[in-house]
DNA sequence: ATTAACTTGCTTGCTGTCCAGCAAGTTGGC
DNA sequence: GCCAACTTGCTGGACAGCAAGCAAGTTAAT
């Protein structure tokens, strides 16, 4: 009926490393948006513009597929970390400027791939525990951790005040992107708007410096 | 084989109002913890201790079970939304007191309902857009800021701080709930130590503090 | 007795996985 | 260069399992 019925199979010839990466890729945004159970492999394969029985083929079950799509998410985050600690430490700044700059690079990086705070979010509350068996992922955080506190110059004993503000960071630079139709819309904040997203991050940068500055009060001995 | 093979159906006799609320229970926790799609009719079933079908017959469809669900949580949150700010305003206090309580509070509150989060997390998540039909959803968080600004002093044209300050409460709030065993492990604290939980919210009332006092100074115009 | 509160049985649709096959490519002998 | 033997990439069909919803039954309260 139609002169292209259908574009059936894509021009490019077997090339199985290819194939596999756009597996990924289509998994990857599925499994973010709809979720592990919502999606099917016949579903991935289409996105992919394979047959329903390719991305078994290649990952071997749906749940491999899963835990490559976050093996690869991961190995991503660990690159982006590394990159903003050595920008960091290169940059000689004081422990303020070098804050600012990270919540920026991090909250830069969370929007450019909002896709990889849904599927860890997701893979949080799931009693599937394959975040478990995946020492990549406490490595990144652990990494983070210590660049994070390394960058501050926050000694030894301030690991737990360390981990604290680390976790604020991702917690409010996450939050938006979960919520951004449901929470924000409700309170009158639209995280599509050109400014939201400068707002935001002078917003997080007012709260973590201010913390950073009462421990440095603290700990540099002001009297009460 | 075992003297009590089955305690089979339950002695309580024929109950509507009752058996639906033991079925909202069950469906609450299986719902939080496994999610919508997880989670079979069968299985609520199975948890409230009713036939397999009897959450069918009472809410017609798992969807309307599932609204239900919901529906209930965000009634229980506007209640407690209300308390708060009654106590808040009759507490006469400043505003640094309040923002100290209120953060209190809501911890509390939070860590009592884990489930509220995990269900809301997944709604946010969820391309399901159950919430969106939910007039109840928007206008709590409304109540909610309206109370928050209300209670901290904030006039007319500090809405979109107000707005800010609310959703990083959340944030920093909920967070913990959804990565208490990922994340918060994975930088060395423990959500289930006795001492994490006045440790976050210190840490927390910490960082509102630090945003609120920067915003009032700013207002009362200290000179730079 | 009538109605409402349940339950068991069944159907239907969907999805993950296994399997056999085929075609595109690669290798090696001549 | 050429062809045959073999490997690899990818497909469609079949099957089994499971879950939602319906329908027809069974019991308890009023």
């Amino acid at each position: 009926m139609r002169a292209t019925t259908k574009p059936r199979r894509r021009d490019r010839g077997r090339n199985a490393a290819r194939t596999q990466a756009v597996i990924l890729d289509a998994a990857e945004r599925l499994f973010a948006e709809k979720g592990f159970e919502e999606t099917s492999l016949a579903e991935v394969g289409r996105l992919a513009d394979v047959s329903r029985a390719t991305p078994g083929y290649f990952f071997g079950s749906k749940g491999s597929l899963h835990r490559a799509v976050l093996e690869r998410c991961f190995e991503d985050i660990r690159r982006a970390v590394r990159e903003g600690k050595e920008r960091a430490l290169a940059s000689g700044q004081t422990p303020d400027v070098i804050l600012a700059g990270a919540v920026a690079d991090y909250a830069d990086f969370i929007a450019a791939r909002p896709n990889f705070v849904r599927l860890i979010e997701r893979e949080a509350l799931s009693d599937r525990r394959v975040l478990d068996g995946m020492p990549l992922r406490s490595a990144v955080w652990q990494e983070a951790l210590a660049a994070f506190r390394q960058e501050l110059g926050l000694d030894i004993s301030d690991t737990t005040e360390a981990a604290h503000l680390l976790l604020s960071l991702v917690a409010l630079t996450w939050f938006p992107i979960v919520h951004g139709r449901t929470f924000l819309k409700a309170v009158g904040l639209d995280p599509g708007a050109p400014e939201f997203g400068d707002q935001r991050k002078r917003h997080i940068t007012t709260l973590l410096l201010g913390a950073l500055r009462e421990r440095a009060a603290f700990t540099s001995g002001i009297p009460s």
